[in-house]
DNA sequence: TCAGAATAGTTTTTT
DNA sequence: ACTATTCTGA
């Protein structure tokens, strides 16, 4: 299977790198000089390939390992990547760069400030605080939040910003234009006041120390040299993401050996809409001629079934880069399409197909519910909670987020740079300290004129004759509080520095007296965010490093799961988006709905997204490894009205041969209450036993499908069959009772039962309209 | 200054 | 429906 050069080499039985890699696998490996691009289709083995890769330099080719550069997007395939290259080559892997595209620019920017004009201590402004600098910029310029929404001109700045414009740079068309360039200046002249950068600065700055003429200043120009001497070999993992600013980054950074090789799947580009652009991988191309380019088209991962189904979701998708995605895996069991009744039938049939899985004997932590946005995730906590199934959630309300944590990090923050004004007029007044809006707001202004920093105007209140002296003193007494504090944070371990800020600050004692559930859960948290600390210096002095606050800050602001997602033993509910990159044994896909997934916003959305939207589909189909359950629902409460939804486009482009549709009891029973309810309306019922089957089937003779699917036509248009999982239960108990039954309950009025249950006494499932699938005793109904 | 009331705005988000 | 912010009145 080897490449025969790379054979040739001789390389040793033992050696890990040469096992089991196939061909274009192989060929990836080898080839470690010039451009290279691969396109890694899902579940090809693309890690294994890059980190082979990087062991062939070092071990066989004496690149030094400092000399490369690894780029990813997360930390967790930086720390994968770290992890695998460790076990290969044991310490030397240390040396190499392995990172994030953020982490490893904060790490140079933290080298090189003065050539990126900043000091080292500055700080790294998280979305909610570039949303609070951005609103005080644009209520300075008196623009009308209505017109100019925050939302909107933040992402606007930050689009120029990652197409490597500044406000100079930018075109002014339109009154909008217009007021974009006037609050991109606002907003850099804050950052710079405050010593502050966002996520596209870290790129940007080192992108713009790379790139320097040699017209700049002394200081750019030594980083940049160094700089441009640092690596040898820059490789980049899902290259399809990145953008116009990190696409040049790595050019920069490869430009003196051109050893650059970019590894990426553009059917599984999905952050076009923040900025991405699969572009980039027909530009490598273009931009390296001489390339060479190797595609990965096994698939490993998953039965050919998953494969077939994922391929036939991508297939309408258009410019794609031909490959033939094929699999050697078995076939599998088919994909599951299940109809459920409401979100809370899908969450319920989610949680019972979970807990099925567990019960054979499948570790929670191959199992995984994925949805398309987050709102979905709360009704299937709640059944898993009930279901007593242990869970976690990726993503969403973040514990950095709180808002107990998030003033502790403010305080450690100005204590390490007081001019980050956002940090500065968060935790000014908390806990209560008297000082109300207009002191603050006088304060800011005088700040903003003298383009300073508010600490900085808060120790020139002289120049402010107009506050009173309450005021005067409050403020002055706050900033001694923050001298005294930061003194101690250069001494200090940074949970002592923790300790010492709770306690003088009052915030402590504040929670404490409050004696609340809510001010416990707070104190908790506190405590939780000491222990990071402590587990951040424990980290640090098993490595030899100094553990700092600015240290613990960093990682905070880069790494979104300090929570890890290594849980054991526990079942993950994520978005799609945050499943990239990952696979599970089991994956139950929900709200396979039209508007749902693909997912209609407010707007019309135009055939971009509809795309984009199709290759997250295709994400989400490819992190199954054995078994892909996917489920919609036929209403679905939004925005607190209910709405009906259509099975998703996605669904029906999946071939029939690999897909078993079937509806849960409760989908069925809706279906015949619907039904039951209609008479009324005129329509025949059909004699005995025909619940579940609409008046139209009772037309058309059935078609015949595989023995236990059994087939049931609507006039929809779609085929769905009945619920194998579910047929079982229940066989004769009970005199009259049985599946489809009509009963009477005094409190839930007429039903129909959905399944029989033997219990200590005969019970059943009934659905009752209004109500849902309630458990009920048997003696409690009467039949008709 | 603060609490309760009104109101707006609800995608995805590796960093 | 829900929540996170902003407003208003005491």
């Amino acid at each position: 299977m080897l490449d025969d050069d790379y054979a040739e080499e001789g390389a040793p039985e033992a050696s890990p790198f040469t096992d089991e890699l196939n061909e274009p696998q192989a060929r990836a490996v080898s080839i470690i000089n010039g451009p290279l691009l691969v396109f890694a289709g899902a579940g090809s083995g693309k890690t294994r390939v890059i980190t082979y890769r990087i062991a062939n330099m070092i071990a066989r080719h004496d690149v030094p390992p400092f000399r490369i550069l690894a780029v990813t997007f997360t930390n967790k395939a930086a720390g994968e990547m770290r992890h695998r290259l460790e076990g290969m080559l044991g310490s030397a892997a240390r040396e190499a760069w392995v990172g994030t595209f953020h982490a490893t620019c904060a790490k140079i920017l933290r080298r090189h400030a003065e050539g990126a004009g900043l000091t080292s201590s500055f700080v790294i402004y998280d979305s909610q605080d570039q949303k609070s600098v951005m609103t005080r910029v644009l209520r300075e310029l008196d623009l009308d939040d209505k017109r100019y929404p925050v939302r909107g001109m933040l992402a606007r700045v930050h689009k120029e910003k990652q197409e490597g414009r500044g406000p100079e740079d930018m075109n002014v068309d339109s009154y909008l234009d217009d007021a974009a360039k006037k609050a991109y200046l606002g907003y850099e002249e804050r950052m710079r006041a405050a010593n502050a950068v966002d996520f596209e600065d870290l790129i940007w700055r080192v992108v713009r120390i790379l790139e320097a003429k040699d017209d700049a200043p002394a200081p750019v120009r030594e980083a940049r040299d160094v700089l441009r001497r640092r690596f040898s070999h820059v490789l980049v993992d899902e290259f399809q993401d990145t953008n116009a600013t990190q696409y040049r980054l790595l050019q920069a950074f490869a430009a003196r050996t051109r050893n650059l090789c970019v590894v990426g799947d553009d059917d599984q580009s999905i952050y076009r809409w923040r900025g991405a652009d699969v572009r980039n991988i027909r530009g490598f191309r273009r931009d390296y001629p001489d390339a060479e380019v190797v595609k990965l088209e096994q698939n490993y991962r998953s039965t050919a079934n998953i494969v077939r189904a994922a391929l036939a979701v991508i297939a309408p998708s258009p410019s794609r880069e031909p490959k033939h995605l094929f699999t050697a895996n078995e076939e599998g069991g088919k994909v599951h399409a299940v109809e459920t009744a409401s979100e809370r039938d899908e969450a319920a049939y989610a949680v019972r197909l979970v807990s099925d899985a567990v019960a054979q004997g499948v570790e929670p932590r191959e199992i995984a519910i994925f949805y398309r946005v987050h709102a979905q995730s709360r009704v299937i906590e709640e059944q898993m909670r009930s279901a007593n199934v242990p869970y976690q959630v990726v993503g969403g309300m973040k514990f950095f987020d709180r808002a107990e944590v998030k003033d502790a990090l403010s305080y450690l923050r100005v204590l390490t740079n007081p001019k980050s004004d956002v940090d500065l007029l968060r935790i000014v007044n908390v806990p209560p300290r008297g000082i109300g809006k207009a002191t603050l707001e006088r304060v800011v202004e005088h700040a903003t004129r003298l383009g300073i920093s508010v600490f900085d105007a808060m120790g020139r209140l002289d120049e402010l004759p107009e506050l009173g002296s309450p005021a005067r003193k409050r403020l002055g007494q706050v900033r001694e509080l923050l001298s005294i504090l930061a003194a101690s944070t250069k001494t200090q371990a940074p949970a002592d520095v923790l300790r010492d800020v709770l306690g003088k600050t009052g915030y402590r004692a504040v929670l404490e007296a409050e004696d609340s559930a809510e001010s416990d859960s707070r104190l908790e948290n506190l405590a939780e965010l000491e222990g990071s600390l402590d587990d951040y210096a424990a980290e640090c002095e098993a490595r030899g490093d100094v553990a700092t606050v600015e240290g613990f800050l960093e990682r905070v602001s880069l790494d979104s799961d300090l929570d890890k997602m290594e849980e054991r033993g526990k079942v993950t509910l994520m978005t799609i988006h945050s499943a990239k990159g990952l696979e599970f044994d089991v994956v139950v896909l929900t709200g396979m709905e039209e508007d749902m997934f693909p997912y209609k916003g407010m707007d019309l959305r135009g055939d971009d997204e509809l795309d984009e939207e199709r290759r997250l589909a295709y994400v989400a189909v490819t992190r199954a490894k054995q078994t892909l359950i996917l489920t919609y629902t036929k209403t679905r409460q939004i925005f607190g009205t209910t709405r009906m939804g259509a099975p998703s486009r996605f669904l029906r482009d999946i071939p029939r041969e690999v897909l078993l549709a079937s509806a849960t009891t409760a989908a069925k029973a809706s279906e015949a209450m619907r039904y039951v309810d209609a008479p009324a309306r005129g329509r025949a019922t059909t004699a005995g036993g025909g619940a579940f089957r609409h008046p139209q089937a009772a037309r058309e003779a059935p078609r015949t499908y595989q023995p236990g699917e059994r087939y049931v036509d609507r006039d929809d248009g779609h085929e769905r069959y009945d619920d194998v999982a579910h047929e079982g239960g229940g066989g004769g108990s009970g005199g009259g009772f049985r599946r489809g039954a009509r009963v009477r309950h005094k409190k839930f009025g007429v039903g129909q039962i959905v399944q029989l249950l033997e219990l200590a006494e005969p019970a059943v499932i009934a659905f009752f309209p209004g109500w849902g699938e309630m458990k009920v005793l048997a003696r409690f109904l009467e039949l008709g």
